[in-house]
DNA sequence: TCGCATCCGTAACCGCAATTACGGATAGCG
DNA sequence: CGCTATCCGTAATTGCGGTTACGGATGCGA
């Protein structure tokens, strides 16, 4: 089998293996179940990745290239504005049914291998740019003078709170797309009450 | 055996579970490690917790228990010594040992009876109190107007972040009391500097 | 065309832990 | 003193799902 091919194939199974999580719970997501669901065969399962953990830590890349492909809006132009468009999606992913079985997946680790990997390539690439943009709006004055990684962690933390956890538990179903547009609105109106902006020049829009 | 007898021993048969909790993970917390651990028979356990979800769910009521008993210090007094006091303490809890080994059973309960539970002993009952301080805050004069429970959620947020589901999926360890009261002061200040307190008459200390 | 590598489908194998069953001991109680 | 209820200790039972094994099909290079 080619790489390209193989590559696709691998695609394939790894949407499938979201399906069934996102239908059944990360509990539906066995390796017979995957096995039929995408019409593979355990010998390849097991070949390509590994063992069970192995599959979930292939999930995790997948799903990070998934957000890493969401998260270039942080790059360039006004950062205000990109943080303003960063919160909801950020938000609703994480919140999300994917991102919650993983978590789950994760917790049920006890290597915390799974763990370490969804942390590296989640939360540990974003507040590093979050606190870019941070830096970028103190520049310009849109922020008023700060640490910007400590303003990143204020932030992450008025977005999402303890939302993750609760919905991990399976406290509190996923909010709404609404819900979150109106708490990373509310997160990023708070940033601004915590950084207020020198009053002369607010802001620049370039 | 008699009502207080069965009482006692109940707490030290979850006193074992949570002992090795803490020791192991929940995955050391098998029918029969707590059966030999609290020299218990099967047929007891069984009996009394009807089943392994059944032994949690009195692990977080118990847990519950203790944790009420540590949140009297919101009743009475200045409420922003209150809180004060209370942020390094609920903060150390929610990421304790225990408080995280909980959060993982409950995240890999599929009917979510656990979770449900976890959630109206911890949170629900903590975040009204909270709420309540801060509405005295308010009325003193200690804090600025505003909603009190959307002030207790900021709270909340800012203390807590994402701080549990980290632990939950082994991606940070358990913070340092120096780390939880540091973190709880910060929370407390920012919480000022969002409902910055009217000039005149700043606070009451009876 | 032949041989090799890889894949599919299905069927074992296997360990683990929840759950159940049972015989012996002990305490309250008429 | 027997009787009953409850508990302890240990040993089956059971089901589930990860993992391994194997026979047949398919494609690809010599």
């Amino acid at each position: 089998m080619k790489a390209d091919r193989r590559q696709a194939r691998q695609a394939e199974i790894e949407a499938a293996a979201y399906a069934l999580i996102e239908q059944g719970g990360e509990g539906a997501l066995t390796m017979q179940a995957l096995a039929r669901a995408a019409g593979a065969s355990m010998e390849t399962l097991y070949r390509w990745y590994g063992d069970r953990t192995g599959l979930f830590a292939a999930l995790v890349a997948r799903n990070a290239e998934d957000a890493a492909s969401g998260m270039s809006m942080l790059a360039d132009g006004d950062p205000m504005a990109a943080l303003a468009r960063l919160g909801p999606k950020l938000l609703a992913m994480v919140t999300g049914d994917r991102a919650v079985a993983l978590n789950r997946a994760a917790a049920a680790d006890p290597t915390g291998t799974l763990g370490a990997a969804l942390a590296a390539s989640g939360r540990d690439a974003v507040v590093p740019r979050i606190a870019d943009a941070i830096a970028r709006a103190m520049d310009r004055g849109a922020l008023g003078p700060g640490d910007p990684a400590e303003a990143a962690e204020t932030f992450i933390a008025l977005l999402l709170g303890d939302l993750q956890i609760r919905r991990a538990i399976r406290a509190i179903p996923a909010p709404s797309p609404d819900t979150c547009a109106a708490r990373a609105e509310a997160a990023l109106a708070a940033l601004r009450r915590l950084y207020p902006p020198v009053l002369d020049e607010p802001a620049r829009t370039d």
